[in-house]
RNA sequence: GCCCCGUUCGUCUAGCUGGCCCAGGACGCCAGGUUUUCAUCCUGGAAAUCAGGGGUUCGAAUCCCCUACGGGGUACCA
């Protein structure tokens, strides 16, 4: 057999904010493609037009944007098998619907929503379950049932009707999945799902599977929560004679809540300590705002190396990968079967490897901002560099940078009492004094003070850890921060000397 | 209820073609070290009787069956 061109597809609904399993999702059909040197479609499947969201569909453009996932072909442009959003290809489908009456295999129904809520509450007292099946079909009002006149003259007045695939008998469907392996399921258990909507769309099982013949697309790789309806799928391609073109499945295992149990949804949000989405959203209803990742200050090459290893692992040791380096590695056969819970800790952790991989630069650009914000902002982004240089191995976001930067900025406000009262003895402020005069006579740079100031000190027989905490006491504040000579290098002697004298008058 | 999928340290997982596994790595945790401080970093440690029970086999985390538990689905939602 020839080797089919891959051709794979994200296919949001635009009902809100992407969520990271979404995000997740669309990285492996993406890596997959990439892999394959294939292609990577954006669909948009709008068909539930009372469930739109305005702004939904730009969000998770953005989203892709910002995490540097392209497509190839979408509703953004590019690809010949548009339109990309299912609203403008609503024409398209109900022929598609007809064929299948035509040929056996779908059939129209009339009953109404409320005729089914009415039956559905009626079997639910008798502590059973309504399905719309290959045996409840036969005592409703559809085609099956009616007589052909009937159905036309229905047709023809113009009462709402939906289009529902007919499920043969007793007949063992097969699904092949890339993941699970081979599925089974017989057809008397699964109900006849609605194809094609009394509004005049179809559902997603008939948009999909219509979409994904009409656009090629070779492997459909999607969550677990599709696995259930893959036999209507299957037998859909089937049933439309499409068996050849039927696209390989590869359904992915859920991203699961931290705590309890479920799948992690929309609505799990900050209150995990973690974003849901890449983005912050703010529903344009309730205005509630759900903070994204990009806000939080997680830099999306991290974000992606995240979400990578919530499913997947090369099966080497090597956890640090780039875009690039993924779409190398990704292979469909190293996706874990069970659901993943997003640990936190080790989100942070990755953001703090991508910190330190960062160059100073970079990390100042984000830096800089800030500063103007806190009212600092006519620092030298030389500064800033040189700043971000000494501390980005020891923070996880940009967000900590201020709070462990701060003193570079302004001089402490107060000195912290618990480090006052176990450095701060006696003789302490006559031997600032004299380093003072260190500092004074000798010149501003950082391994001569260093070498002075030690000589000093052992010149001197004082402890080491309590003159220098002191030092470092009067210039930060507190007891952090990096290598005191640096600080007082990037201080500058000037300021050095005001905040010694400052906390020598102060402390005594 | 019914159908489907899953189940290895707290978490992500390695292990899939049975012996190298009284189960390896990472995060987190604990201890020690480096350091003038905090953090980083380095070293070490605790942490899974491989959900439980039956088989098969000389031998099973790895194969089979059952049970339990978890998850998903069961809409004119996707």
């Amino acid at each position: 057999m020839e080797k089919r061109e891959i051709r794979v597809r994200f296919a949001p609904s635009p009902t809100g904010p992407l969520h990271i399993g979404g995000v997740r999702t669309a990285l492996y059909n993406f890596l997959f493609a990439k892999k394959h040197g294939g292609s990577f479609l954006l669909r948009i499947e709008d068909t539930d037009q009372t469930r739109f969201v305005p702004g939904a569909e730009e969000y998770i453009i953005e989203a892709f944007n910002w995490l540097g996932i392209k497509f190839d072909e979408g509703v953004h442009g590019g690809g010949e098998y548009g339109p990309y959003r299912q609203s403008d290809r609503k024409e398209l489908y109900k022929p598609y619907a007809e064929q299948l009456i035509n040929s056996g295999w779908a059939y129209y129904a009339f009953d109404t929503p409320e005729e089914l809520e009415n039956i559905r509450k009626q079997y639910e007292l008798e502590k059973k379950n309504f399905q719309y099946d290959c045996i409840s079909r036969l005592g409703l009002k559809n085609s099956l049932t009616l007589n052909k006149d009937e159905v036309h003259q229905l047709l023809q007045s113009g009462t709402h009707y939906v289009i529902r695939f007919k499920f043969p008998e007793n007949t063992e469907i097969h699904v092949d999945d890339l993941i699970r392996g081979h599925v089974q399921m017989n057809s008397s258990l699964l109900d006849d799902k609605v194809l094609f909507k009394s509004d005049g769309m179809p559902t997603y099982h008939l948009a999909n599977v219509v979409d994904d013949y009409l656009m090629k697309i070779s492997h459909v790789i999607r969550g677990e929560e599709w696995l259930p309806s893959a036999p209507l799928h299957v037998m859909l391609y089937k049933a439309f004679g499409w068996e050849k073109e039927m696209p390989q499945f590869a359904h992915l295992p859920l991203l699961l809540k931290p705590d309890g149990n479920g799948k992690l949804s929309k609505r799990d949000g900050d209150r995990l300590g973690f974003p849901v989405f890449p983005l912050q959203w703010i529903d344009p209803r309730t205005q509630d705002v759900s903070s994204g990742y990009r806000e939080q200050g997680y830099f999306p090459e991290a974000v992606i190396n995240i979400l990578a290893f919530l499913g997947w692992n090369p099966g080497t040791e090597q956890e640090i990968f780039s875009l690039d380096e993924l779409v190398n590695i990704f292979s469909l056969d190293r996706i874990s079967k069970s659901g993943a819970k997003f640990d936190v800790e080790k989100a942070k952790w990755f953001n703090h490897q991508y910190m330190m991989q960062k160059s100073p630069k970079e990390i100042a650009t984000l830096y800089m901002p800030i500063l103007s914000e806190k009212g600092f902002d006519k620092v030298s982004t030389e500064y800033a560099e040189q700043i971000c240089a000494l501390t980005k191995e020891r923070i996880n976001f940009v967000s900590e940078l201020w709070d462990q930067t701060s003193f570079f900025f302004q001089a402490p406000a107060s000195y912290d009492e618990q480090v006052v009262k176990k450095r701060w003895k006696e003789g302490t402020s006559s031997h600032l004094q004299d380093i003072v005069k260190i500092i004074v006579e000798k010149p501003f740079d950082k391994q001569i003070l260093h070498d002075d100031v030690k000589a000093y000190i052992e010149e001197h027989q004082l402890n080491i850890g309590q003159i220098m905490n002191c030092l470092r006491l009067s210039l930060v504040g507190e007891s952090k921060g990096p290598d005191l000579f640096e600080i007082i290098m990037l201080l500058g002697k000037e300021e050095t000397l005001i905040r010694i004298e400052r906390a020598i008058e102060v402390l005594g």
